[in-house]
DNA sequence: TATAATGTTATCAAATATGATAGCATCAAA
DNA sequence: TTTGATGCTATCATATTTGATAACATTATA
């Protein structure tokens, strides 16, 4: 499932996608997230708190992510950039 | 100029990166800083510290600044997604 | 019943982004 | 020279992310 970027979300609602979108590739790629989290150098708990939406994560924090679970950003985001139908 | 994500950047360099980049698109654009700021909410200073890559943003910060520039997120990072040569 | 694996939530301290203000430099125009 | 526009840096208070630990629930397995 992907979200057009119509602006139109809130901050709540944007943090909680991104989360859910981690979680969800991480899952895809049968990773678990304590495993993910120690890739990452962070603990469960953290990993946990990201994927529950309860943070907005810094810049490099959503790098991190992305490289690590081999995604580019804008995947990351749950974001698509195609044109409007 | 793009950037390829090659993982090899280290954090004062991304932040370095993500600051000109948007500094480059509101120059573009010819836009002032302080026009750009009051835009999004924000003081001159910290738009000046946003691009002079002295801070790490939060997701929604990044997301706010494309928006407000009409870029895409990943133009605003400065991060090229296509294929190696 | 244990015991471990997985994930969630709460809490605390430390680090850092953000909001705000002030001061400074440079440049252009009056 | 004076004034205003533009941008940069420093600083402080406040809010929030992050690192870390602990407790809890659920599920599976011995």
């Amino acid at each position: 499932m992907c979200v057009k970027n119509d602006n139109t979300m809130n901050e709540t609602e944007i943090l909680w996608r991104l989360g859910q979108k981690i979680k969800e590739i991480r899952e895809q790629k049968n990773i678990k997230q304590v495993d993910l989290a120690y890739a990452l150098g962070y603990d469960r708990s953290n990993m946990s708190r990201l994927e529950s939406g309860r943070v907005n994560p810094r810049f490099t924090t959503l790098i991190k992510v992305a490289n690590e679970l081999g995604v580019t950003i804008p995947e990351l985001m749950n974001i698509d950039y195609s044109e409007p139908e």
